[in-house]
DNA sequence: TTGTGGTATGCAAGCGCTTACATTTACGCA
DNA sequence: TGCGTAAATGTAAGCGCTTGCATACCACAA
């Protein structure tokens, strides 16, 4: 059982000719060892190559300064740059990043908060506010110190750093509106199990109730896939009265659909207007440049990382939550009319 | 010390009424336990909300079913998505993933492997092949399980699930070279601690080399972003003579080129062809699509994943290297001269 | 009845580390 | 010289789980 080539405290106390209690004092809190033992067991630990088990440890301080993330995926950038910054911070703290990812199912999401805690995850990231009753109860049960991300509950009991999607979601709604659109179309993620695409509806549906005259021509759901929201911007473009304007619920919708506009000889934003959401690389390559909302996800990543580490330190002063703020980037896709 | 809230496999024991190693086995291997006790613990074990403590059990184990994985960075697409089917495959053998993120710093990337080694990674995913002595060192006084991605030595002693850098280099730019281009200019990632640059520009040479009249105009290093691309754009367009095609050692690069190349009102590739190496999404969306080099990053991460996978149970047939092919995409940045 | 072999369970010894507490040592001061 | 105190170190008891081995039980055959 035991790994031969391993060596353990037990190995380097002999050869200090300490007890293994100094070897450790050494490693945790060098201040408590005095300076000529410190060297000796230092030197110790160099010729064999010693390495603490993670095992021990973690079974003795019930600990493992490892945090779990789990998001939809990081093939979309989005997610993926939050996540760099955020294993960022966690490195630079010491602590090391668990990751799994949902697929933007809240059924994989569960399985995934399992297996993570099961690994041993002393807090978790989690992304968006709506889970199914069994998720919430399990995160309670198992009082899990957990951060919630891409979202920022009005209701209290979480922490979270995150922005407004509903708030953002209208806001770039008005801004369409305000450049003189009135006949909208939308192309948004799957709701189901998604409160982000869901929000980022709602709020576009606040601003088009808010203007009498601006009606919602169509809404279209699909999966975050270039192929998809081209289907999608067909289907809007089927019935009788076109959108002048495409609110899309992401980036890489917003794309998908300027792809199949292009492929339609459509001249954006001439023929027809289209918005992001997220600011990722993709808005800045497209010709012309995406307007949408820029969406902190560094920021977001690394202030998380703060207020989950926070959460784990029982003398640190009790992090907030945190709302950041998303702005409208304004490049060539939004045309007035 | 004791967490008084979490239910360990004694209080389970106590209220199914067996001892311990029972409930254990009930866990690790279900079908040494009889039915109807197995019922019993499983009830237990849900009214208790009983989870196993990860500490005992490596301990106990002397393993963590976990694996690390060290990217230079998420934010890059390319990573990213390897990453991510890396994960999924791992997660379908009920293993974690730890992820480090080196930042194209071997010092750091050294780091990151101690990091993650002392966190109890059964094994590492590491990408590229050259590294300090050190590290080698390190990887091999800890016999460290691991598999090298994104490459694909000739030199055995490592498992390795990638392509061949340089020929993937050679094969592009012979491929420029074939649309007639002469004059070639090259913008790579710094070559520095980055044998992936280093190779695709070997590869280059090579078709340069091997075609008489073809020259290299200049070649420029740069981080991977777009500003920096573009600034490379302008010093490889400040000579008396100007390349008529601009090999890019990553998308990134290309499209960084590219931006430039439009606000200095060249048409592409009218005045100037670009390609691009990886083939991550913004390959698909820059108008002209951006000719380029695809990486199964896919299907990369996949294959590493049951490589390592393999090499960590004892019992599988010994895993080999799966050398990878890379295929040249056209879209519209390269034209013949 | 006894013996045999198989199956289900319990017992208890670790796995490697941390840490409360005990012990030793060194030193200053009356 | 002896005593008190603080600093350095050692002792040993867990932490929660796995697993080799021992035990108990049962069905069946001789």
């Amino acid at each position: 059982m035991r790994d031969k080539n391993r060596p353990s405290l037990e190995d380097v106390a002999v050869l200090a000719g300490v007890s293994t209690a100094s070897i450790s004092r050494c490693i945790n809190n060098p201040k408590k060892v005095a300076e000529p033992t410190r060297v000796r067991i230092q030197e110790a630990i160099e010729t064999l190559g010693y390495m603490p088990h993670f095992g021990g440890r973690a079974l003795a301080r019930n600990r493992t300064n490892t945090i779990g993330a789990i998001i939809p995926t990081m093939d979309n950038a989005m997610f993926a740059s939050g996540l760099q910054a955020f294993q960022e911070t966690l490195s630079e703290a010491g602590v090391t990043l668990l990751v799994g990812s949902s697929n933007y199912d809240p059924a994989q999401e569960f399985e995934q908060i399992h297996s993570l805690l099961s690994q041993g995850a002393d807090g978790l990231l989690l992304i968006g506010q709506a889970r199914p009753k069994k998720t919430q109860d399990f995160l309670a049960q198992h009082s899990v110190p957990h951060v919630l991300a891409w979202c920022f509950p009005k209701s209290t009991g979480h922490h979270a750093v995150g922005f407004d999607n509903q708030k953002s979601g209208r806001a770039i709604a008005e801004h369409v509106i305000s450049y003189g659109h009135r006949k909208l179309g939308v192309i948004a993620g799957l709701r189901d199990g998604n409160d982000r695409a869901q929000d980022r509806i709602l709020g576009i549906q606040d601003a088009i109730d808010a203007h009498p005259g601006v009606q919602l021509l169509g809404l279209q759901e699909c999966k975050y896939s270039f192929e998809e929201a081209g289907s999608a911007l067909d289907d809007l473009l089927s019935g009788p009265i076109h959108p002048t304007a495409i609110i899309c619920g992401s980036d890489v919708l917003a794309v998908g659909a300027m792809l199949r506009a292009r492929d339609l000889r459509l001249q954006i934003p001439e023929d027809i207007s289209i918005t992001g959401f997220d600011d990722i690389n993709l808005a800045r390559v497209t010709t012309p440049g995406l307007t949408t909302v820029r969406v902190p996800q560094h920021d977001m990543g690394r202030k998380a990382a703060h207020v989950l580490l926070g959460l784990l330190d029982a003398d640190a002063p009790q992090p907030q939550s945190y709302e950041l703020m998303t702005t409208i980037i304004d490049r060539g896709t939004l045309a007035r009319v």
